[in-house]
DNA sequence: TTGTAAGCGTTATCAT
DNA sequence: ATGATAACGCTTACAA
């Protein structure tokens, strides 16, 4: 048996002259044995294989620190392995955490995930796809920018196995996995009204292309009007300051309590008289609430209001992020399983993959309401689950004062 | 010349019985030329090409909407065009906006960049490198993990290209980017020192393993030393809430305008007085400031704050997030250029796939510093640049009332 | 139990 | 100017 490992004279067919990264064919020589064997230990058939070969492999492989060439294997067996990851908004908190449901499932089922962010643009995405093809990824999670792409369309007619994360596209029939937008908001609704809240606007990015969005706002007015409470729609520009501004304008205008939107309501009513606010009044329950179509529109409103609750005015929004556990805003959000969202894209595609063929699947989820200080009829009641809130801003947080 | 696409007599070696991906024969029997010339076409070798082939396999390609596979062309040429990119926190918005540079830069340079989390998890980065490995990725640009890992070592030793991206590991010797973080904190230093500001805090986590906080922290302390002020260095822990309030506390207690910080400030120069704080005093120009190592310490920070300025604290801090335009608070901050260090980052490891062998080079990058309003001397003093600050948190932002 | 040889889709070397 | 043919590193019948 040969131990040295630089050689020129293969036994093999290869000239074997070497510079680069080692072969299957390096360490069949290096252990003495054919690469067939060699190739055999790598696919774990090792019940045909003598334990002398076994460790001469073994050990031959540690010695040139060989790792299987992925693009020959792949090559081979028609498998790469490769599934393409397509994010329209690395940016947003939801698409990260997904990811790491993707990652997790990816790391279990031996595939490996090509994250890529389209940032958005319609033409990134359609780059991305094609690149993709290129690589022969043997599958998409596609989380896709809101406007028809005719590429997409192209892989969702095509073979490639394809699963939409949290938006469906018009014309592309196939698996995908999201929030049940339907039930979140009516159990928004609900609680929203059941907590004296009378005057509900639902705050989003323009959602015409968008179907989570649109999905959400129906289902949110819908249940709103059954309710009997009055539904508002308001579509706000995150790009623009004007149009945030607007926004809370507009619903600081239907805040009875408040005094800024009082002083609003009223110039509003009657610009001449400016009426001064009556000083004494019954108590200010909360009566008008707002919703967010998701954490990045709910951001800069609850910035602009300075991170804290407002008397009279009721918050809430789709998704947790990060940012809303630190914040002792009152805010009530719609937590997603973004995780188990991420692991299901995977496994649903991962059955495709392996040759499922069976009418497009949806898997939805449940978003988890947690209720926080803002959107409860009476602050003073307790009940469990609610976070403290903090009622002036001094430099120590009252938690630990 | 034949044009039926389905066909299964093959002029070539094969028996294309045909279920599966067109391939370059395909393409040679459809556009009737031999593969070679399919070859030359798709590599750009144009000269060689009768305008008439040229045109037939142009035809071919688009009717069979062919692409080359990737897989196979780096098996042959020994470049997959494949480069990782490992992200230690792809929370934070500092590591998608680098990824944007990178993203640009590869899409001209013709480099498919893989996008790996690493969750800040040591064996999930050596797991990926692993995975890079065996796809033959052709380098890698890493924004390591605050560890050592015997992997990276492993790679920095030997041959495949790395670029270290904003950290710099010990015993790796390769080419890096990031910011110049001794200029910049010094650059901060002076401007906080020029403003009045005494007593200066950096917060910043645990920095012990991170090369970009200790240059920060150990400039930014030198600096302020140099200057006359007293600066004093906190660590925090962004997951526990109780050492964020622990953070403000400190700081508060130094704070002397401010209420809750004059009473403890007194409490602890004199516990057994409790001497009343005295009713009037000189203007209270702010002497205290804290600057953050990053964007994502001072989140939680300008939070517990109400995302408001405060009489008598200074905030600044490293990273520019998209937040602090949004919040009004007034936090000075050093915007990094992400999208170029990303660039240079792909320029300088691309340089290395193409052959150059070189010491390691290091590109740093100055910050921008953003001057806003809280470290400013006199608020009332008129400074071009400075933007507005919302005195009142009202339910309409200052900007449209 | 182990090895030989063919071939995956591409490019490179040689003819023509 | 164009095409046959041999690799690239691997897997997989098929032999031995």
């Amino acid at each position: 048996m040969r131990t040295d490992i630089i050689a020129d004279t293969g036994t093999d067919t290869a000239t074997s002259t070497h510079t680069g990264v080692p072969t299957i064919n390096d360490v069949a020589r290096v252990a003495g044995v054919g690469k067939t064997s060699v190739s055999r230990y790598l696919n774990g058939e090792t019940d045909a294989l003598s334990p002398a070969l076994k460790g001469r492999i073994e050990a031959a492989i540690a010695a040139l620190s060989y790792r299987p060439n992925q693009m020959a294997r792949g090559l081979k067996r028609g498998r790469t392995r490769l599934i393409g990851i397509l994010l329209a908004d690395l940016q947003n908190p939801y698409s990260v955490a997904v990811t790491q449901g993707i990652e997790a499932a990816c790391r279990q089922a031996g595939l490996m995930p090509m994250l890529c962010n389209t940032a958005n643009e319609i033409d990134l995405q359609s780059r991305y796809l094609d690149l993709l093809r290129t690589y022969r990824a043997e599958g998409l999670i596609v989380n896709p920018v809101g406007l028809p792409d005719s590429a997409l369309l192209q892989i969702g007619a095509g073979g490639m196995p394809l699963v939409l994360l949290d938006r469906t596209v018009d014309g592309v029939d196939c698996d995908s996995v999201g929030l049940d937008n339907e039930r979140a908001a009516r159990q928004m609704a609900d609680h929203l009204v059941d907590n004296g809240f009378e005057t509900l606007f639902f705050v989003s990015e323009s959602f015409a292309s968008v179907s989570s969005r649109r999905e959400r706002e129906a289902a949110f007015v819908a249940q709103a009007q059954l309710r009997g409470a009055t539904p508002h729609t308001l579509v706000i520009d995150l790009a623009d300051p004007a149009s945030i501004a607007a926004v809370l304008e507009t619903v600081g205008a239907a805040t009875v309590p408040t005094r800024a939107g009082k002083r609003a309501a009223a110039a509003r009513a009657n610009p001449a008289a400016r009426a001064p606010a009556p000083a004494a009044r019954a108590p200010a329950w909360p009566r008008v609430a707002l919703l967010a179509a998701n954490g990045q529109t709910m951001l800069p409103i609850a910035i602009a209001l300075g991170m804290r609750p407002l008397p009279g005015l009721g918050l809430a929004t789709f998704d947790d992020p990060e940012w809303l556990r630190l914040a002792e805003s009152g805010i009530t959000s719609l937590r997603q399983p973004t995780f188990d969202i991420g692991v299901n894209a995977v496994q649903l595609l991962n059955a495709r993959i392996d040759g499922l063929d069976a009418p497009a699947r949806r898997r939805t989820f449940d978003a988890e309401l947690i209720v926080r200080k803002s959107t409860l009829a009476k602050p003073a009641r307790a009940l469990t689950g609610v976070l403290p809130d903090n009622p002036d801003a001094s430099l120590v947080p009252s938690s630990s004062s």
